[in-house]
DNA sequence: CGGAAGATTGAGCGTAGTCAAACCGAGTGG
DNA sequence: CCACTCGGTTTGACTACGCTCAATCTTCCG
């Protein structure tokens, strides 16, 4: 908890099978400005974005308890090369690691910021029921400024964006408590956020 | 010019190496807007991100004259078995790709309207010069709408963006054509924008 | 108890969005 | 040749959303 998987700039040796708990990736730019780029959690694969350069693109950090599977690069590669199948799972992989940064990108346009927030807890929501947990109640693991930060906006904007929700009587937020009121509701009122075509 | 590489949504069957041109990689979502996700452009790779779902991820639409290389998948990830060589440099380019997204992702964040075309022009920059174009002088492919969409900005911004970086002696902007006045200048003006740690 | 970090809320301000008008160049057709 | 349209661009005026600064409150931990 707290402790960091790898650091932005550091060899590149493993990237990580992620099995349990949530994690930050964040950038640090020269000008001391960071920015969060992601929260990986279970099922995600950690650091394939360092395999171009040979350096570790971001700065993985546990948000709480986590159990990760490293798995060292060089080797993999040449197990890859004699696994297909393997080797298209984690073509896969990537694959789906850009779509979604795609999609990500696609938020940061010209949505408001509650449109935004409800877009991220959609897709916690998601991710979380994909993996058997509640898709309607959950806690958060970060901070509002962690979510700033990654949405683009200031963590007083979040706050407030989070009063504004609850009192549309779309969800329910205690601290880090979240309780969507009616799913389908709030999915249909911003289903277009994240829906393509 | 104005074809369409591949569309959103068709079954996902070639990626495509980019030899000349430049293209716009767009998503749209069921609520009608449309959002640039990318630029590609000489040395780039297109379509790697309909891998994971089989689709064809984004639209992919040039905005000149251009050619490609298409590679069918099915046979590329025969071969990518029998070639551990060409399968770590598929590997590198999506890593490649992956950072870039998330470099991107960066430039939404917390940035003036300003400072983003700016590193939007400087980044345009450094991929003409790396292919032995001009890093000081070129024209653009893409509209004020289309950097706007890409940007995250309204078109009516980017235009009072440009005037204003040419108000201060920046650049000189006529139309499409951009002349950086001195790129060092400009450079050092705006380099914590993309520049990690 | 005191200090620190997180969260909420308010007040004032500024940047960028919206709406609108005008201009320009390229096509098109009378 | 000129009139017309259409898309792209620029600029202005007004507005609004979100940022900044600030105060307050809670929780957590030393």
């Amino acid at each position: 908890m707290g402790h960091d998987l790898c650091r932005q700039g550091e060899p590149f040796e493993f990237i990580y099978a992620v099995r349990s708990g949530t994690f930050k990736s964040s950038l640090s730019l020269s000008n001391g400005h960071q920015q969060i780029c992601a929260f990986p959690m279970c099922g995600d694969i950690i650091g394939m974005d360092g395999v171009a350069s040979g350096q570790c693109a971001s700065t993985v950090t546990a948000l709480d308890d986590a159990q990760v599977c490293a798995i060292a690069y060089a080797p993999l590669v040449d197990l890859l090369a004699r696994d297909p199948a393997l080797q298209r799972r984690v073509n896969r992989q990537m694959g789906y690691e850009l779509a979604r940064g795609r999609r990500l990108l696609l938020l940061m346009g010209p949505f408001s910021a509650q449109e935004r927030l409800a877009a991220f807890l959609l897709d916690l929501s998601q991710r979380f029921s994909a993996h058997g947990y509640s898709a309607r109640e959950f806690n958060l693991r970060m901070s509002r400024i962690e979510i700033a930060s990654f949405l683009g906006l200031s963590h007083e904007t979040i706050s407030r964006a989070f009063s504004a929700l609850q009192r549309e009587g779309l969800l329910h937020i205690d601290k880090r408590r979240v309780r969507i009121t009616v799913l389908e509701h709030f999915a249909r009122r911003f289903e277009a956020l994240l829906r393509v075509d």
